[in-house]
DNA sequence: CCTTTTGTTAATGTAAGGTTAAACATAATT
DNA sequence: AATTATGTTTAACCTTACATTAACAAAAGG
């Protein structure tokens, strides 16, 4: 079983120093994709899924940070390697908030780049179902398209729902008549698990449970200290 | 829902570095211990359970990357962190052969190293969840689901358990039949056997007999002095 | 008996969760 | 550029859930 190499998406606005290092991780038995600058850089990742990201900091047009909040918004999962010249100790923190899993400061060692790759890697291997790449939920009556982010009762007229609703409802669907730890929807959807970020939840949850009531079979249900749990009552047999 | 603190075993041999280190991260609500080189580490290490271990490179007697190794065959997931002095090639891979999660150059700014930690635990709460233990239990007429905290009578709707009251019914039933030592309780869930854990103990013990009453063949038995038997009468013919 | 241990109920204090609205931020539209 | 819409966080306030402690009653065992 020949297993598919996995695909990084570079983006890179030096062409000399993008090429060189495109062509090292190619040796490296890695598919490269390289855009040359933010822009670019959007836009094949639209094209395409990639395993991984690594994004120049310092880009004309769109920066990487941007560029990372925009790839965000639309996969919350990929590893996020960044890029940069000068070590600013804001920038990184920046970068860490985005929720980069990594930082390197140029010039770096192109062996060190590739055990960083690796490790990032291995740790996604080991990731479980929350990754997974499942979009589609039957929630009692309800049809959950997370992919467009929408909610349709009874196949009726679909309601929009905002990026965090998705996803927490996603999650809980995930976990279905099992719990869904608190802790793993604020460090998965809110990259920070703190008072605030708890209580935020709180309010989508409330969002949530608003949208869901037209089914009264369906409910989230609190475990106090623990989590939520998404029940459909009376749903296997 | 500020649950239990992360904990971090700390080896670093410099004594004003690492009182330093630990202070700052306690003030940030993780748990420190702090050893002053890799045995006393190690020794640490094997006394407890850890959610992080932060390690210098550089002590006297076992280096950082021979007490990595031993924490790795007992625990091939806890998340490591290096810390190092300078910042030699060889060194930072190896460390990651070793399996870091990260590396870092001293000095550094402690707010980064917070962002680091905060990210490896973020990716580390993914797979928290596949604890296998024993979680289900059927006591007489009862179900007991230790993991969603609720019993069930007669396949009738759950009756929700506290977290105390849970951990003990689940103790017992691990004992079913059997004495459960007073004090195993006692350490176990209330993490200290004194005056008043035990008379808190007694009150849990009597809310477990109220929900158990509706099938007369579930008993909680005291033997005095000693601990508490949940006995299922008629139980195995 | 009479001291220690256990049983039970109620009162208290704290933490967690629920709900709503206002504040803030950002993107979309004019 | 100004205005609106949309999404998210923060704040305030209220309710519920839990655990501990106190107080007193009842058994157990020497």
């Amino acid at each position: 079983m020949e297993e598919q190499n996995k695909k990084i998406l570079l983006v890179e606005d030096d062409p000399n120093f993008g090429t060189v290092l495109k062509d090292y991780l190619m040796m490296n038995d890695y598919d490269v994709v390289h855009a040359k600058n933010g822009m670019e850089g959007f836009e094949k990742f639209k094209k395409d899924d990639y395993d991984l990201c690594i994004l120049d900091v310092m880009m004309p047009y769109k920066d990487g940070f941007t560029l990372a909040k925009e790839i965000r918004e639309k996969n919350t999962d990929v590893p996020i390697i960044f890029l940069t010249a000068k070590a600013m100790k804001e920038d990184v923190l920046k970068g860490y908030k985005v929720g980069a899993d990594d930082y390197l400061n140029k010039p770096f060692d192109s062996e060190v780049l590739l055990m960083k790759i690796k490790a990032i890697m291995q740790r996604k291997a080991t990731d479980s179902v929350v990754d997974s790449k499942q979009f589609e939920f039957k929630i009692g009556r309800f049809d959950l398209n997370s992919k467009l982010r929408f909610l349709k009762f009874d196949g009726g007229k679909p309601i929009k729902l905002s990026p965090k609703e998705n996803e927490l409802l996603r999650l809980l669907a995930l976990h279905e008549n099992d719990l869904m730890p608190r802790e793993l929807a604020l460090t998965k959807i809110w990259r920070d698990d703190n008072y605030f970020t708890s209580r935020s939840m709180d309010v989508y949850i409330a969002k949530l449970r608003k949208y869901l009531k037209p089914d009264a079979k369906v409910e989230i249900l609190n475990i106090h200290g623990e989590g939520f749990r998404l029940v459909i009552n009376g749903g296997e047999s």
